[in-house]
DNA sequence: GACTCGTATTTGTATAGTCAATTGAGGTTG
DNA sequence: CAACCTCAATTGACTATACAAATACGAGTC
């Protein structure tokens, strides 16, 4: 969040590939530290000149990596400025529509959030069904409810596989949610969302201070690590009263 | 739809409006005959010799231009072959995810469409209001309601501004519906989508085949062209049969 | 101290070429 | 006729260079 002006030395740059094109190689050697969060926000990294002396190659070469990563918005370049990892660059392919804290704050309210219960499960045949995965994956299983200004906003049920991530299971997820914990510690090449509408259940009803029969609108994200099944999230919103939103202009 | 091979010839290129970067100048001149649907899809652009050529400049600044447009997916590029018009390539942004028609095909079900209702409305404040539009601005208003293997699969409500489309009032909308003869024939420079869960109201019910008060999944989409409000479009889906879908694999 | 202006830095754009990779099409050969 | 080969067309990748545009920063001025 803040802006730390932090400078990337030549040496912090990871070695290229040697797989394809070489542009591509560069692009992969810059957007690792980005999206693994080892340069965060605000980091300048190097310009030009200066990584194409590194990577022994022409301007052009290196002009076409970056600017491929600012079309895709993880940095900004400004001319004598240089260029700027992103604020959120990681999140932003998951969570730009659908991270409940920042749809609190852009609508301007106060955000809070409510650990409700976790438990782990060793082997459970419904979950590990809807779960798509081997019934002896242990799981991690979490019920947690987001507010805005202190009415019920998204109630979150979430399986994570403790196979990919282990350590949630000793976190205190009182303080941070688990959608936080794991976008800052496990690492995902793959996301399937699916959005549809339902009817509240009892329990859906009682967190978010509904009726029974309720309309909500449901958003699933299922998550995976080359191809290892991380995390299977479903977020209930109230239906009347929040919704989601996009608005495009199209670039011509 | 069909691979029509046509071949575009130098001289139907538009000029280039001289403003801005040279690069940019180009694939606007490219983008503007294939958004606007003269160039459809299947179409062969002319080699970058021959641009280069024409537009009388390096090949590389002809390659940025047509990079960008392969880019954003609006044409497919390929060694010995060439620059070919991509299928759909002027929905894309706005329908890729909902054009009821193709999600339909998709499920591989057979798709029909029914036309409801259609109105001339001189002057109704209760929709210019949610139109957000003057009080005399002339309303076309379309119910209809499109079918997955004859059952209904979206109930559509729109309301169009006849100053943006005054032709859509003598349209036989049996024929096509009003989002295709909108596409085909109107141009829009924003797009605004709202999602949301609503119950179904005794109309809606009705047409779905629903009983009041089951969860419906909503989608508003709302266009404009320079700012001139074209169409808002409300569209009702049974909520736990039907839902939006969306994936992605991060480019890094 | 506040304002102006020049300068250096960094990215943006453009040129003019070279060689590589892909693959359609046509010709050759068994 | 089928399999293979060659050739040519077209995009992909890369180099080396030049000048333009934006702007932070510092020097000079009032």
């Amino acid at each position: 969040m803040a802006v730390s002006e932090a400078k990337v030395s030549i040496s912090a740059i990871p070695p290229l590939d040697g797989e394809g094109p070489l542009w591509l190689q560069i692009r992969r050697s810059l957007s690792l530290p980005i999206v693994s969060g080892r340069w965060p926000s605000g980091t300048r990294i190097p310009t030009e000149i200066l990584l194409t002396a590194h990577f022994e190659t022409s301007r052009m070469t290196v002009n076409k990596a970056i600017q491929s990563l600012a079309t895709e918005g993880l940095v900004q370049r400004r001319p004598k400025i240089g260029t700027i990892v992103t604020e959120k660059a990681r999140e932003r392919p998951v969570f730009e529509i659908w991270d409940p804290a920042d749809m609190v704050h852009q609508s301007g309210a106060h955000y809070s959030y409510r650990l409700i219960d976790t438990a782990i499960i060793s082997s459970a045949s419904e979950l590990s069904r809807q779960f798509n995965c081997d019934e002896t994956t242990p799981l991690f299983q979490v019920q947690c409810l987001h507010l805005s200004n202190k009415r019920p906003f998204q109630f979150e049920e979430r399986v994570i596989n403790l196979e990919a991530a282990p350590k949630i299971a000793h976190e205190n997820l009182h303080a941070v949610s688990p959608g936080q914990w794991l976008l800052a510690h496990v690492a995902y090449t793959e996301a399937r969302h699916l959005i549809s509408a339902r009817a509240a259940s009892e329990k859906v009803a009682n967190f978010l201070e509904l009726t029974v029969g309720d309309p909500c609108l449901v958003v699933e994200r299922r998550t995976w690590n080359a191809n290892v099944p991380v995390t299977l999230g479903r977020f209930w919103y109230p239906g009347g009263d929040h919704s989601l939103h996009g608005s495009f202009k199209p670039s011509w």
